[in-house]
DNA sequence: TTATTTGGTTTATAATATAAACTACTTTAT
DNA sequence: ATAAAGTAGTTTATATTATAAACCAAATAA
């Protein structure tokens, strides 16, 4: 009935950086930090989390002058996220 | 697109035992330690926060001579499962 | 009567989330 | 050229949360 529930993606905002990599090839740390919302230090550790976890790649380059933080999300990630979906509806229902 | 998640019931165990109170009339303490697998010092303190959220009441009682505490979700914490349930969609998709 | 079990609560600790402070660099204004 | 302000992040300190371990009171079993 309740399975347990990844810990790394039962998290507001991992989960939304999951939700956002999920649908494009890439995005990179502004991107991610307009979309969630989220403070620039927060973001920062929660991706370095989920790269820990292997969910996401992270790579660093530079656009023009200015540093860059691209994401992407891995096959892990997906399927990660797929079982956590999953593992959600049992409690939720549907 | 991201709704903020209620902490309160982004939390596995307080999802959960909202999740079995929802489809029932009440619930006793030892229900949910058993659906849930939770510790019962970890229940204890759950309910608790979900009582003073006002989401549930808790009622103490004796079933024979023993010690009986039942659970029973309120109106507010139907609307605000309902509510998270909704927001979360924003998350994984549907 | 003394274990053991039941039904919990309290408390201490570990894990997590978050903001604030900081680094490094770029752009703009003086 | 220099100072001030902005961008893109990281590190670190703190507050919050989750969890288990220890505890308590009463019931039941040996």
């Amino acid at each position: 009935m309740f399975k347990a529930l990844d810990p790394l993606l039962h998290s507001e905002l991992r989960l939304a950086v999951m939700s956002l990599l999920i649908g494009v090839e890439e995005a990179d740390f502004v991107f991610l930090r307009n979309k969630t919302g989220a403070t620039a230090g927060n973001l920062s550790v929660q991706i370095d989390k989920l790269q820990r976890a292997g969910y996401i790649s992270i790579s660093k380059g530079f656009n023009g002058k200015m540093p860059r933080t691209t994401c992407c999300i891995t096959d892990e990630g997906r399927s990660a996220f797929a079982a956590y979906v999953e593992a959600l509806r049992g409690y939720i229902g549907k």
